[in-house]
Order: C-alpha cells, then structure tokens, then sequence
DNA sequence: TCAGGATGTAACTATAATGATTACATCGAG
DNA sequence: CTCGATGTAATCATTATAGTTACATCCTGA
C-alpha cells in the first residue's frame, strides 16, 4: 500500500511554481518536468487551485502560487489532493461479531489508537514548509550541479 | 488509499488469544469473531507465525501467543503482515525528468523528508504494547456490559 | 474578430492490490 | 486410519490508480 503519488506530483508542481515564478508555466511544460501527462498535472492544479493554493490561467495558460513558502506546508498539499481521507489512514475491518466481547468493542479501540499515529504522521507534514522543502531542493542542486 | 486491513485483523486476532488464551482457536472460530473468511485467518496467521508472535497446530488446530503482551507492540504486528514497505509509505513518482533541475533533485528531497512523517507513524505504533491494548479493550468491555 | 494555443473534464483503458472464495494436499491426535 | 484442522495455490469481483484520448470552453494577440 502507498500513498497516491499525486501528493509528491503536487509538490513537485509547486516546487517548479516557486523556483521558476516568472515562466509560462503550462501543463505540458509541467508534465514534462515531472514526467507525466499533461491531463495528470491540470487534475491536480485544479485540486490545488480549489484549496486556494495557487490561480491558473485558462485560456493563455500559466500558474502562480498565491501564498508565500513559509505559509504553504505538506499538509496543505496532501489535504489538497486528498490521498487519504480525514482518520481513515487505516482500514479497520468492518463486520466483527457484535456476539464476541472482542469483535464488538475492537472498532472502537482501533479507532482510538490508530488515530494517534495517522495524526503523528500528519503532525509531521504541519510541521515542513515549502520554504523548507525549496531550501533544501536548492542545496541539493547546487551540490550536484 | 487505506493501509490494508490485514493489519486490523492481526490485531483482533492477538487480542483474541490474549483475552481467551484456553479456548480452542481454530481459524474457523476466529474467523466468526472478525467476521471473515478462515483462509483470511489462516493467511494472517501464517505471517504472525513467520514473526514469531504466534505457535499455530497444524493437524488438530489451535494457537498460542509466544510473547507476553507487554512484549509485543503495534509496530511488531504492522512489520509482521507486511501492510507498509519499508520507507514506502509515500509513492514517490518515478520519472522526473533529469535535464529540469527541480526533476533531478525533487525525489531524494521527498524521499528525505517523507521518511520523516512515517517514521512518526511508525513511532506512535512502537509505543503501543498489546497489554496496553487490551487495557483499553477490557475496559471498553465493561463500559458496555 | 477570430484563430490558435491552453485549460477543464468526461470517458475509457490497463494495471495492480485487496478481500473473498473454492479446492485440495498435508498434518496430528484419538 | 479417520476426521477435523492447517497451509497454500488458484481464481474472481471490486476498487484505486495512472495514463490516455477527446472535446468543449476560454483567453489573447495578430
């Protein structure tokens, strides 16, 4: 099991947004930097533009993020494109035996612990910018290039 | 996406053969108490078996935890059914084209940071005993009795 | 103003994972 | 030796994902 990559395409796409802000970013041009069809970026820019998180332009093309890096985190992203829905990172088997002490409280208890995790998980996403994120894309570049 | 529920089923699993360690737990009995098929069952005995968790008799049936329940945490049961590869939590999109230099950069910085957010998950499930499990559990049995 | 390039979406396909089920070989205790 | 149980392969339906084609709609500049 893994996490859509739609989530790692949508920071890819931002990354591109906040390193190249002044170029005619179009899906094709997009697609070809993430390596993916042009029809997969503008589903995700339009989850992206729906959470307020960057405009695009129909017609003439091109995309601009509408908040600074430091006010964008992973969270925002991954709650945009919707990988994994609100306390459910878990998939807690539905029909256990109401008749069965254990079958019929598990849920319940599963639910509780599990949530802790799913939020710890997610605790950590808060906590990363894209400010971040590009610093560290831009240390990576320079000692490769 | 969800993380399969083999690992829910595991856990009921155990928690049946901790809260009734003499009874005589066939794939079939345990499987009326999920409510799911006994080759499920047996499937997920079987990786428990391989982790060392559980004995399972072959011929005349039955199963036995090997460990004390303070001795077998969340992470344990998660590792044994296999839900999550290792450091795969994310599907990091695979082919950024290299000749961008967001392309060639963005996966080894997804991949450093992602590996943060799981590793938390991972954390929270190492830090739940079944003993602590079951606490909850028994209590929530008699809440409702 | 209108032609061309771009976006927004619906529809379809291939692929993979999951959970369930059937079938059957093998094992073990009475 | 027989009956009930485990171990496991094979199959199937369902679902999600990623990709692709197609086309209506939208800007903009010539």
């Amino acid at each position: 099991m893994k996490i859509s990559s739609r989530f790692s395409i949508a920071v890819h796409v931002l990354s591109l947004l906040a390193v190249m802000p002044s170029a005619h970013n179009t899906s094709e041009w997009i697609a070809g930097s993430v390596g993916t069809n042009p029809v997969i970026v503008r589903r995700v820019m339009g989850q992206l533009k729906k959470a307020g998180l960057v405009t695009v332009k129909a017609g003439s093309g091109g995309a601009h993020l509408t908040r600074s890096l430091d006010e964008i985190t992973l969270l925002d992203v991954y709650r945009a494109v919707d990988v994994v829905e609100e306390g459910k990172l878990f998939n807690i088997h539905n029909e256990p035996n109401p008749l069965c002490q254990v079958g019929a409280n598990i849920q319940a208890v599963l639910q509780l612990l599990l949530a802790r995790a799913q939020e710890a998980m997610e605790g950590v996403l808060a906590d990363i910018t894209l400010e971040e994120l590009v610093s560290v894309l831009s240390k990576q570049i320079q000692s490769r290039a």
